[in-house]
DNA sequence: TACTTATGTTCGTTATAGAGAACGTTCGGT
DNA sequence: ACCGAACGTTCTCTATAACGAACATAAGTA
């Protein structure tokens, strides 16, 4: 009976604390175009690691997904963040800019603007389905989103706000707060959003 | 040379990732006015091991960083949050309450209201001298803030909006998003602070 | 085809995170 | 004072996270 020692073993009614975590860290390495080694070398994290973690095979400890959110330019409760919302995978094009697409199918985003670099500005292509929903975890404070809808329509809730454009429009929103984009109309909407960070701290005043 | 095995032994240039978990955790731990046993218990994670996370003197797993924060009832990012803002220390009453103060010294918060209890509901006593500033990271979405000024002059920052209270006088904004507290009278400012935390989720409607 | 080069996985080893018990302090009570 | 009880620390030991290399699997080249 007081034979168990060590860790909780044996009782494998072992809940997974963060099933998002492998998914997440795999998503935002193949966002910037890495591989498991490239990634390794960035971060410090032997591969075999970052294998293991990205199949949520192991349960690593605060100073390896620390390494590893810096070497993809974020903090470490991003990457651990409850994922609510909508879960994107991520594959190629032949071209090399890499898609996100949401599980649904009905959204895509493509990064299209420089987001290795330490740049304060990202930028993407955005398409939805009809009925498709993008909705986006806050951004760093101070974050501002431009968004130019090129075809279809498109309802923009930022905070309490929300509005509805129509092609050709184009909005200014604060992304440092939870938005949410849905394609309200009855074809695809295409439309080009701009991220605007402020990477000082400070400076509240204006 | 190649002699180095395992981990970056022995290179001590170890810069923790982290130096405000320890003290995060330790801060929430006294704020609900537990024992590193009664921690232990309720969290599952041996009471020595929690020892040494407050001191910084291990490198937790994410795993157990998940337990303790579900115990302490908040989420593994928030546990994590790199404490952009104010920083308290706490100490104990001999009445047992919990008193944070800021390491400036200007404000003390002191926690009067059920926080043990899954209550929607968390009361503080808020003081603050001329010039104390409190500034809050945002609780969770639909959190709203009431505040009683019973003493003083409070500058009331939430979202964009400012406003000056006198005492007597009473305000009510969202705490879900980052707000602050100012205290831009010449003398301590004293007030009440109720927090409501909407639980269930959806429902944005009004 | 075989040869190279990159990918991700699996395989030993070592350092260490974690569990539980023992230890030293600081209390309040009789 | 002395004695438990509770607290936080330090101990020993085991399970395992992390490492580096070997391995496998694919993709491109001559």
């Amino acid at each position: 009976m007081s034979t168990r020692r060590g860790r909780k073993t044996g009782e494998s009614q072992q809940v997974d604390p963060t099933p998002a975590l492998g998914k997440t860290i795999q998503r935002l390495r193949k966002a910037y175009n890495m591989s498991l080694g490239e990634l390794s070398e960035q971060s410090g994290v032997a591969k075999s690691i970052i294998s293991q973690i990205e199949r949520n095979e192991t349960n690593p400890t605060i100073g390896t997904v620390y390494r590893l959110s810096k070497a993809l330019e974020t903090t470490i409760d991003e990457v651990l963040r409850v994922d609510s919302g909508v879960n994107f995978i991520e594959y190629q094009t032949k071209s090399g800019i890499p898609i996100l697409e949401s599980q649904d199918g009905l959204c895509r985003l493509a990064i299209a603007g420089p987001l290795n670099l330490v740049e304060s500005l990202q930028w993407y292509d955005f398409q939805a389905k009809p009925g498709g929903v993008l909705e986006s975890d806050p951004h760093p404070p101070g974050t501002i989103e431009h968004l130019y809808l090129l075809k279809g329509e498109l309802e923009v809730t930022a905070g309490e706000e929300t509005r509805t454009l129509k092609a050709g429009e184009a909005i200014r929103f604060r992304g440092d707060r939870p938005h949410k984009l849905v394609n309200t109309g009855s074809v695809d909407a295409h439309a080009t959003m701009v991220l605007v960070i402020r990477n000082f701290a400070g400076e509240e005043r204006r």
